[in-house]
DNA sequence: GAGTTTGAAACT
DNA sequence: CAGTTTCAAACTC
């Protein structure tokens, strides 16, 4: 924080880099600040530290999570486009890869410089050779005044009108961005030259160099591209005001140093619950910085968007969100990362190559992105987590969503609520990284594990959503009473558990206990996240799947997702199954009926009159009812185990499936996600098909053991124990990802209700020839199988 | 807002 | 594995 620290670089004074002649020269090339910058930019991160502390809440993770992911999306493009600049920059800065080593605070450093090193290029001249770009460029140029004030303002503006253009243009503003780019290069290189006679100061460059390249992937993207124009707009304002004011050094690194706040400003948001970080120091420009940050956050997960094709509502969406949701955001980071991959998901089932390259770009960002853990593990993994407790309490939102689900206003409501944790501690991330490694055997995986995120957040809400909205008035009014967020987010009352039991569904939803949260005595605040941490484990030793999703949905693919997502809701079902006695699973007491779900045979409820649709099922004919057959078997059983109303009960069933998959279901998307994912990591062996997917996923989930572990497949197994009957696709795609070796527990908690007696076994080959004599009851959902066998046909 | 009901989670 | 207790949400008044 010491400007004398600042001052200096490893040691040496930057004064003595500030005479050379070279710097003079870069200065004198570079509207923006060369290498002064960088080195302000370096030192943030002593300044960020303290900030970092905001990391250790899950919140924060999340989101820098999806700037990662957005990252990696770019990345492949960035690869090419920028791939001249970054061998430049990565001559500033050869051991790129060790910055992974960084810790998160020169991430977001990075970040932030790569803000900057966009800027470069929006600054230099733009060609002349783009026609479209310019018109815009110059606008956002204008804007860059400078002041963080007209950051965000004008930054709309220009990007709303970037976003006109985004379909027709991209190529155009590559070449734009290349030419910038090209001079920048100049600089570079000259900037490498005195590098290399300034050993210290290059390492210092190093890190900036990192930042460079993440940033140069990012923009290199056309959608980054007009992110881009934005971001140097917005990073502008401060730079630029270094830049004219030519304030001293220190000035300029004090300016910088709110940068790293700014670039945190969502994440500080998050945080503001809990920890009080030390941003205090320049309140009013993190106001604005933190807006303009959370706008290029926003930015780029647009841009992943865009990527995917669905550019122009995103864009225009997302930037109106982003503002509104600076406010919101507290926790659920993750949820812009469940919009992206209904994108994602979307574009998978609509196209293309596009999406093919997204994810291909992201796996190899993440590949490229050494720094790893970061970036990869945490896009992918967080968003699965929060979605879960999201997606429960965010449902309410959704249907006002859902249409923005198509526009990709999603990701805006999504961030809002629930915000959740991230892999927020160092053992998370390192969790996160051994994820990372372990899913990046494909990119198709990733790409899958993505929208499972998506999904699962979008999932639970969706679930959730019309029975939140048909929850009492009172809960809305507690909920209110906190504020917008509030209602998203989760928020607990705890007060012997110390929120630290899955009682409290804070900690069961992966979240950090906010503000809202009335809990007493609570620990499950990132202050004490080992605490939480160890606690977390013992019960993943407990029951692997404790913190799984309770709402399994059978995704057949993206597809359902993007088009048919409100349809395909039947599919979602309760991981284990209620218990429910007296409330006749018509209440929230039932979690099938809260998670939107239909009651399936692994319940236990007794005279289940669920409106989303009862153990029993209709009659299906179809093919798919056939392969439902297995399920059906089960449900048979089920049925004689509890007979309820049939007749009345399919008719039930199907309006209610309906209703799902129109109102509830539709929600469950995240639920696809995670199978995919699994899958997807089975998928070498097999196709990627349906599979069951726990609705929401708590981030801690998919962020920590399991992924890391690759334990995820053993949830499946466990899923699969508890479904036992009904899911026999899934169980293969996870034995094949996950040996028995592997299993984790077969004890899951469903082990109960699991054991059945139904199936028993859950014997595939054998229940398919006996399916079409049983198919008379059909679960009144999708059965996660019946989808799975729809991919094998 | 207090009290009751409910069912999951945790414990034995 | 079953039964019991604990817990906090959901619900009612």
């Amino acid at each position: 924080m010491d400007t004398p620290e600042r001052s200096k670089i490893g040691g040496t004074p930057l004064s003595k880099f500030e005479d050379s002649p070279v710097f003079n020269f870069i200065n004198s090339l570079s509207p923006i600040q060369p290498v002064k910058s960088v080195d302000s930019i370096h030192t943030e991160q002593s300044y960020l530290q303290p900030v970092s502390s905001i990391f250790t809440s899950p919140h924060a993770n999340l989101q820098r999570e999806s700037r990662f992911l957005i990252r990696n999306s770019l990345s492949e493009f960035s690869k090419d486009e920028s791939s001249s600049d970054n061998v430049n920059e990565s001559n500033l800065c050869t051991g790129v890869q060790n910055a992974v080593s960084l810790s998160r605070c020169t991430v977001i450093a990075q970040e932030n410089c790569s803000v900057i090193c966009s800027l470069n290029e929006a600054t230099v001249d733009p060609p002349d050779e783009c026609s479209i770009l310019p018109s815009n460029l110059p606008q956002s140029e204008q804007h860059d005044s400078g002041s963080p004030d007209h950051n965000t303002a004008p930054w709309y503006d220009i990007k709303m009108d970037v976003t006109l253009d985004i379909d027709r243009a991209p190529v155009e503003l590559v070449h734009f961005v290349q030419n910038g780019l090209d001079k920048r290069k100049s600089l570079l290189a000259s900037e490498s030259e005195f590098l290399e006679n300034y050993p210290l100061e290059q390492n210092k460059d190093e890190a900036v160099g990192c930042d460079w390249v993440n940033l140069i992937s990012d923009n290199a993207d056309v959608p980054l591209i007009f992110d881009s124009n934005n971001e140097s707009e917005v990073c502008r304002g401060p730079i630029e005001e270094l830049g004219d004011s030519s304030k001293p050094a220190q000035d300029l690194d004090n300016s910088q140093k709110t940068q790293p706040d700014e670039s945190f400003g969502p994440c500080v948001q998050n945080a503001a619950q809990d920890p009080p970080v030390n941003h205090s120091a320049e309140n009013g420009k993190e106001d604005e910085t933190a807006h303009t940050l959370q706008i290029l956050s926003g930015t780029c997960q647009n841009q992943v968007l865009l990527s995917n094709g669905t550019s122009d509502q995103i864009q225009s969406g997302h930037k109106v969100e982003s503002q509104q949701q600076r406010g919101i955001r507290r926790r659920c980071l993750v949820f812009d990362m469940a919009g992206i991959s209904k994108k994602n998901l979307q574009s998978n089932s609509n196209q293309h190559s596009s999406s093919s390259l997204l994810s291909n770009e992201k796996m190899a960002s993440d590949d490229k992105c050494s720094t790893p853990g970061t970036s990869q593990a945490p896009c992918v993994l967080p968003g699965i987590g929060l979605h879960l407790n999201t997606l429960a309490t965010t449902s309410k939102e959704r249907p006002v969503t859902q249409e923005m689900l198509a526009s990709g206003k999603e990701l805006i409501s999504m961030p809002c609520p629930v915000g959740p944790f991230g892999p927020t501690t160092s053992g998370w991330k390192g969790k996160s990284l051994a994820v990372e490694k372990d899913v990046s055997p494909t990119e198709n995986e990733v790409q899958n594990l993505q929208i499972m995120h998506n999904d699962a957040s979008q999932a639970p809400a969706l679930g959730n959503g019309e029975e939140l909205n048909q929850v009492s008035p009172k809960k809305k009014r507690r909920k209110s009473e906190h504020g917008g967020e509030s209602e998203a987010c989760k928020r607990c009352n705890c007060k012997k558990s110390k929120c630290l039991k899955l009682y409290c569904e804070c900690f069961a939803a992966g979240v950090y206990c906010s503000e809202p949260c009335s809990c007493q005595g609570c620990f499950n605040k990132p202050i004490h996240e080992e605490t939480v941490l160890a606690t977390r484990k013992q019960i993943e030793s407990r029951n692997p799947l404790a913190f799984a999703p309770k709402v399994i949905r059978t995704s057949e693919t993206g597809q359902e997702m993007g088009e048919d997502a409100n349809k395909t809701p039947a599919s979602a079902r309760h991981k284990r199954g209620c218990n429910c006695k007296k409330s006749s699973c018509l209440k929230k007491y039932c979690e099938c009926y809260q998670g939107g779900v239909g009651c399936s045979i692994s319940c236990r409820c007794e005279g289940c009159k669920n409106a989303f649709g009862r153990k029993e099922g209709i009659v299906l004919i179809g093919a798919e009812e056939i392969e439902q057959g297995e399920h059906e078997t089960d449900h048979c059983e089920r049925e004689k185990d509890k007979p309820d109303d049939d007749g009345q009960q399919h008719a039930t069933v199907q309006i209610d499936e309906n209703h799902s998959s129109e109102g509830l279901l539709s929600v469950t998307p995240l639920q696809t996600c995670r199978p995919s994912v699994k899958l997807s990591f089975c998928s070498s062996a097999k196709p990627p098909r349906s599979s069951t997917l726990p609705v929401g996923f708590s981030p801690w989930l998919y962020t920590s053991q399991h992924f890391q572990k690759s334990e995820i497949l053993p949830q499946h197994k466990l899923e699969k124990h508890v479904n036992t009957a009904l899911e026999d696709d899934t169980p293969d795609v996870l034995r094949c990802d996950a040996p028995p070796s592997n299993g984790v527990k077969t004890t899951s908690p469903n082990r109960k209700r699991v054991s059945p007696p139904h199936n028993g076994i859950g014997l595939l080959p054998s229940r398919k020839g006996g399916r079409k004599v049983i198919l008379k009851s059909i679960p009144s959902f999708p059965s996660l199988t019946g989808d799975a066998s729809e991919d094998y046909p």
